[in-house]
DNA sequence: ATGGTTTTTACTGCGTC
DNA sequence: GACGCGGTAAAAACCAT
């Protein structure tokens, strides 16, 4: 046990994480130069202990890292490939064969006895396995919300959807980093604030066409009835990443759903369409954002903006734009 | 695997501050 | 001259078959 609890705590760097200690920075309190940013992701000030911000994602220790293999392997870590058993084979198994310690066969009594034994045993394990896959898994849950600043209630959402996903022994075979991912995402959707696919990859530990996958199957096998997204959702965080006033956000709405009215939609991504209509909307209320300005704040390239703005007023035409 | 569609990348030209 | 914008062609990514 002491084995894992070191294993845990000891820092595990990526040797291109280690130019993190002391960036290019004054202190504002005592001017000194010496700054630093902890693995927890606070920045702080070595000589008077002023913490400067910190960072809301998570730069800490790549979980755990069994070996050096894992270390080299800079960041992702899948299962380990030593320790494949949940605890580490420290716990108690007890012998199948009705023996004592001397090779007696045991009375019937006691064969009573190991079995009710051998029974509680494997309760009590596999028991204690769920938890800690459970344990793990929330507290996955809980950092990828916080870091993607989604809300109490999202994250109630992903981890019933986790727990389903455990009850229906949809584990065996994904990672738990995955299927938590894959439950953020789908609570974040549910709960119309969706994030998207490249957002969610930026914060998970699991590359992005595996948490397609596994969110597609999670959602299949808990028939979890998820519309697809609807980009007005999309636009308040944009508005608001781009400073823009409620007129405007107003306006992008009213352009979205004009065009859904118009069928103009289908087919095209979501995202880019929130994204055109935010800076559809900036213009037509004289409000100063750049196409690169909301490629920016949206993820989404430039080109394909311009491409959606001009269908968007297009659509517009016909009902005569104020 | 394949083909069709959408998005991205990279580049170019135009007007303005 | 840098910047914002628009367009285009080719590559890449995505999706259904």
């Amino acid at each position: 046990m002491s084995d894992q609890t070191t294993q845990r705590l000891s820092k595990t760097k990526t040797p291109e994480e280690e130019t993190n200690e002391s960036v290019g920075q004054q202190c504002p309190e005592c001017e000194s130069e010496d700054i630093s940013v902890t693995d927890v992701g606070e920045t702080v000030c070595e000589s008077c202990g002023l913490v400067l911000g910190e960072d809301l994602v998570d730069r800490g220790p790549e979980w755990r890292a069994f070996n050096p293999q894992d270390k080299q392997e800079k960041s992702r870590v899948g299962a380990p490939t030593t320790n494949t058993m949940h605890d580490k084979g420290l716990s108690t198994n007890i012998d199948w064969r009705n023996r004592d310690a001397y090779g007696n066969a045991l009375s019937s009594r006691q064969r009573q006895r190991m079995d009710r034994l051998r029974k509680w045993n494997e309760r009590f394990r596999t028991r204690d396995s769920r938890e800690r896959n459970l344990k793990q898994a929330l507290g996955e849950i809980d950092r990828m919300s916080s870091a993607l600043g989604l809300p109490k209630n999202v994250r109630e959402t992903a981890s019933v959807i986790y727990r389903r996903a455990l009850e229906e022994d949809l584990l065996p075979g994904r990672s738990i980093e995955g299927v938590s991912t894959a439950c953020v995402y789908a609570a974040a959707r549910q709960a119309g604030m969706p994030r998207s696919l490249d957002e969610i990859t930026e914060v998970s530990r699991v590359e992005k066409s595996e948490i397609a996958r596994t969110y597609r199957y999670v959602a299949r096998e808990l028939k979890l009835e998820v519309k697809p997204a609807d980009p007005e959702s999309y636009v308040p965080r944009f508005a608001s990443g781009l400073g823009l006033s409620e007129e405007a956000e107003q306006r992008a709405r009213s352009l979205l759903q004009n065009a859904k009215s118009k069928g103009v939609h289908s087919g095209k991504s979501p995202v880019g369409l929130a994204a055109a209509a935010v800076y559809a909307a900036a213009l037509l209320t004289n409000e100063k954002t750049t196409q690169s300005a909301v490629s920016e704040v949206a993820d989404i390239s430039e080109v394909t903006i311009r491409n959606r703005y001009h269908e968007l007023l297009e659509a517009e035409e016909g009902i005569g734009v104020a």
